[in-house]
DNA sequence: GGAGACTAGGCGAACGTTCGCTTTGCGCGC
DNA sequence: GCGCGCAAAGCGAACGTTCGCCTAGTCTCC
């Protein structure tokens, strides 16, 4: 039970005092400033690393106005996505020499009670929000209006708030399109949760590939899957219980697609030779599931760095821009999609 | 481009001169500290309400000395299991009123450099490490040592830290017991990357199973997975290729499982009934591969939570304790392991 | 009616910085 | 020989708090 009292940390003015100048001079010289003599200057520098001096940000934040601190509210730091996003922010806010410091929001409602205040304590020079199931918080909206540089990763009501995303919709046209352009003509989708943007936006991509394909969308091939595997597997045999033609199945992510491809197994439909899937987001795991599963890549990470480069540079020029960046989506074809040809149908056991 | 100055912060000064008394006194009633009449209390509380007066956290830590924040050094947020332990850690942090500053660090060796001297600069009251592939860096451990409260999920060389984790040795033990309790007697297991902790202690708790059945262990049932899914695949293979009799897997961790399962299916093999598997750390998906993943599950979550409440709890009382907590772990039973007695032998094809 | 205790509030200092303004000392041009 | 300009360093103030100590006023009690 070692119990001992924490060293006092070492001052500007302790480094001073050791070489024998002023504790402003010390501060000249630390922060390149002003005019010093070579030699006092090596001096103080000497002593200041003798020490082990580390400046305390906390006093010069106070002077200068701004913490060289962001704050990251996000709802669920273990979500895949979201962590990726993450990732990118950290690092591109490490680059330019910002320190990050994150809450995460309960799902059930305002967490932002909480944070938002702690961060405003802190008094952060931006904030990042990753926090996709508050789109449609209003409240949320109305603290952040007009008060500090706010970048969001989801749609924000009010609109006074910069976004960076990917293009949803191109993302749900692209799994789709590509279905429709290997022949196949009875497509089911698995959707997010309905409430949400990303899943109507996925959908809209879902219809537009549909029609341009000249094929009647029909709402018995859609069902909610609401992003859990669990319930996307029911959602999948839902669907084939309504329409035993189907012979493609668009989820909207790579969780929820490998549902979908337990959900076939089950049912003793072979992948993808009797049943394509393609999913969205590009997991790491989509490489492994089996087949490999078709996808469309979703840069998260990228995201999260460009996020955070937008919300620096808002904070750099202490000026708001709401603008909107969109990030391009591709496909990746793997082993769980195939000609519509080759497909057979087989009757579920 | 709507470009606009920031608004400054009202500031305990502000409320008080609005209330007509002195700041000092605006701090008592806020603090509640001192005595002060019930009428300007409420005088003092209504105005600071009517401004919007937020404390300002970095000036109260200069003088208070303490900043109520702690640092969260972590390797990877993306990690599936680091992150279910950061949001543990932060969400326990959040319940004591604590903010948290993380920073990540590259794998390819001292990211530290950043990461400590910001986490100083900042004048956290602690530091949370999770940086399992850090565990023997003897220059993070030194510049660790005597200086701050710290708790690391990992081991640290020198041993002044605190620890808190999962008893790996009692996990790889769970489920090699569990195995070899339903008849296995050639039992292989795909291991995590080799010089580290974790898969020395996950590796005795095989042995000792194995010891107590009354089986040798055998070196070519044991190879290295590395803890990627592709990785673990070709173990897999490589250890069949060695011994064709083998009746049982142990992966490591679930996503090696996956790997593992994936080489079977490629074999031809079938599981539970040609070859059992078990995993563990029990991720999500774990409960939706096919068949269902035995595994032993890990506490991550409980992890975070438990490293924060010790990490605090020094800082509290401004104590070091380099004790080390060893949280439960348990064996869940699915689908993916059956009696050996099942197990009918099928050659390669 | 006066001493003592208590209440309400003020004041100065400190925390560790940055910044702008002064002061000191010295070389130099006329 | 005198003022000028410049380099080197000091000084005071400010940032927004908390804290300990001081003072003025009121109440109580013998």
């Amino acid at each position: 039970m070692g119990v001992r009292r924490q060293a006092r940390h070492v001052s500007v003015k302790d480094v001073a005092a050791r070489s024998g100048v002023s504790f402003q001079t010390t501060s000249k010289v630390l922060n390149g400033k002003g005019s010093v003599s070579d030699v006092t200057r090596a001096r103080i520098l000497q002593v200041a690393s003798d020490l082990g001096y580390v400046p305390n940000l906390q006093a010069r934040s106070l002077v200068m106005q701004r913490t060289l601190t962001v704050g990251l509210i996000a709802s669920d730091f273990s979500d895949h996505n979201l962590s990726r996003f993450i990732v990118g922010a950290e690092q591109e806010a490490r680059r330019q020499g910002y320190g990050v410091i994150i809450t995460s929001i309960e799902p059930e409602g305002s967490g932002t009670e909480y944070a938002l205040p702690a961060m405003m304590e802190r008094r952060v020079d931006g904030i990042l929000l990753a926090a996709p199931q508050m789109e449609d918080d209003r409240a949320l909206a109305h603290v952040l209006d007009r008060t500090l540089p706010v970048v969001s990763l989801h749609h924000v009501p009010g609109g006074g708030v910069a976004t960076v995303g990917s293009d949803h919709e191109l993302t749900g046209y692209l799994a789709t399109q590509h279905l429709t352009s290997r022949g196949h003509r009875v497509i089911a989708t698995v959707t997010g949760t309905r409430g949400r943007r990303v899943t109507q936006s996925r959908l809209r991509g879902y219809r537009r590939a549909l029609e341009e394909a000249g094929i009647d969308v029909e709402s018995d091939l859609v069902d909610e899957g609401a992003w859990e595997i669990a319930q996307a597997l029911a959602a999948t045999l839902r669907c084939f219980e309504r329409r035993r033609d189907i012979t493609a199945v668009f989820a909207h992510n790579d969780v929820m697609a490998i549902g979908v491809l337990s959900a076939l197994r089950q049912m003793g439909r072979r992948v993808p030779d009797d049943c394509s899937v393609v999913g969205c987001d590009d997991i790491d795991m989509a490489a492994y599931t089996s087949p490999p599963l078709t996808t469309v890549h979703v840069p998260f990470y990228e995201t999260g760095a460009e996020a955070m480069r937008l919300l620096l540079s808002m904070v750099k020029t202490n000026s708001v821009v709401p603008k909107k960046v969109l990030l391009p989506v591709h496909l990746i074809v793997r082993g769980s999609t195939a000609e519509a040809s080759r497909t057979r149908f087989r009757p579920t056991p």
